[in-house]
DNA sequence: TCTGGGGTCCTAGGACCC
DNA sequence: TCTGGGGTCCTAGGACCC
């Protein structure tokens, strides 16, 4: 392929933080660096993060803690409870450092990012790419992997070999590394490929990637979908996904949380309702919107019989779409009535925005007196009083006091989003000699 | 004792209409 | 009482992602 027509490939690369979760927590915590680190989700339920040292030990991603903790204390493992708020930031830091340094990215995620890549000589992307990495550790801490290829699935599989081969950058754009790796790469590990297709696609005999790139993808789409049919085209090299730029308002937003310990009567679980409405709704003021239909639910465990198990959920329409936490709550009360059920255990509870329409976009019903403003100007008030103050320091009466329902024993601090909780620098200049290169040591 | 949370897209099938 | 064929829209649920 000549150099001009190479310059009019479309490329994609695709940057994906390391473990993100612990490496957040070692950002803070250098001394981790070496250790063995997990990360549980929320109750300190499952791993949801894992260093290398863990993943090794064969701690697999998912799995319940109590099922793992003889082996976390033989091991001396470091465990932390999740620390969103952490995270959360450290995304917008990798993601901010990212838009200066590429032309165009897409996030995908909290910990990655699609990146345009077109128009470049292989030369000078290569170089990018390894700038691209080294700059985003420098400037966060975080460390990163980059993989490139002609198609947003194709940059995923360089990502993942990537990782296999414990580099920072692999690209295989070029027949000759598709060709050595695709064959190398079992189905499960591809994009798209989840464990129902994995098993279907094994019965026809198809196992790696490169199995996966020779089918037909027109003959493969009659028996499948056409999200298959495009993992298909798409390791053949022909783009079925563009980037896509820009923040895309949620066509749904959830907020759900299981409990510490179960709760039996009404009023706990209407105050835990109300508190994740709230949540949702700051949400959905955040992208303009409003909501039309949502969705409440109520779970007892998962893992209980048949007999004591117990699971509802109720739609609710709105007359008119709102995004005022007031309303939203209002609306729900009656309803949580209805699906409560006396003796059960419940473990789980929470609510779905199904419809959302955009707030330029509202629909007023014929009868419908239009709200007045100075009742928006309240939950303005509200989330911004929140930003500056903290999470939940106004918030609806029916909230009752905050949750007590979530537990979480090994957080970290909140080193960037409470003053309290800021990082603690000491220096001690006693070793330091002045003139020379000599760096003050911390604690 | 103890098992996460938040999303997207696609498809099949039912209801309804002409 | 018997009986066609096609279209649209909606919804629940599945499969996948991180």
């Amino acid at each position: 392929m000549s150099s001009t027509n190479f310059s009019k490939c479309t490329t994609f690369g695709i940057i994906d933080c390391n473990n993100f979760y612990v490496s957040c927590e070692r950002v803070f915590q250098p001394a981790l660096e070496n250790q063995p680190v997990l990360v549980l989700s929320n109750n300190d339920g499952c791993v949801i993060s894992r260093c290398n040292r863990v993943k090794a030990l064969g701690i697999k991603m998912g799995v319940p803690y109590f099922k793992i903790k003889d082996l976390v204390q033989k091991n001396n493992i470091q465990v932390f409870s999740s620390n969103y708020a952490l995270y959360g930031d450290m995304s917008r830091k990798v993601m901010h450092a990212l838009a200066s340094l590429t032309p165009k990215i897409e996030i995908y995620s909290i910990d990655e990012a699609f990146i345009d890549f077109s128009n470049f000589e292989p030369r000078d992307l290569i170089k990018l790419s390894f700038e691209v990495v080294e700059k985003v550790k420098q400037w966060t801490g975080i460390p990163v992997t980059l993989g490139i290829g002609l198609t947003k699935t194709l940059a995923k599989v360089a990502n993942h070999t990537a990782k296999k081969l414990k580099i920072p950058v692999f690209d295989i754009s070029s027949q000759t590394a598709q060709n050595e790796w695709l064959p190398q790469i079992p189905i499960e590990d591809i994009w798209g490929i989840g464990r129902g297709w994995c098993k279907r696609l094994h019965a026809m005999n198809v196992f790696t990637a490169m199995d996966l790139k020779n089918q037909d993808a027109f003959q493969l789409r009659k028996i499948s979908n056409l999200v298959l049919a495009n993992t298909v085209s798409e390791l053949q090299g022909k783009k079925c996904y563009d980037l896509e730029e820009g923040v895309s308002p949620r066509k749904q937003i959830i907020a759900s949380r299981s409990f510490g310990k179960p709760l039996t009567s009404l009023t706990p679980l209407s105050q835990a309702l109300s508190f994740h409405i709230a949540r949702a709704a700051v949400k959905l003021r955040r992208q303009q919107s409003l909501v039309k239909d949502l969705m409440i639910f109520l779970d007892t465990s998962r893992f209980k019989n048949r007999t004591e198990s117990y699971r509802a959920s109720l739609t609710i329409s709105l007359p008119i779409a709102s995004n005022d936490s007031r309303i939203l709550i209002g609306a729900t009360v009656a309803g949580l009535q209805k699906i409560f059920k006396e003796g059960k255990e419940y473990k789980k509870i929470g609510v779905m925005f199904l419809e959302i329409v955009s707030k330029k976009h509202l629909q007023l019903d014929l009868f419908a007196t239009p709200s007045n403003p100075k009742e928006a100007k309240v939950m303005e008030l509200m989330d911004s009083i929140n930003q500056s103050l903290g999470r939940n320091m106004v918030r609806i009466a029916a909230q009752g006091h905050l949750p007590p329902f979530i537990q979480t024993n090994r957080k970290s601090q909140s080193y960037t989003s409470c003053w309290k909780e800021l990082l603690k620098v000491k220096a001690s200049f006693d070793k330091m000699t002045l003139g020379t290169s000599r760096i003050p040591s911390f604690k």
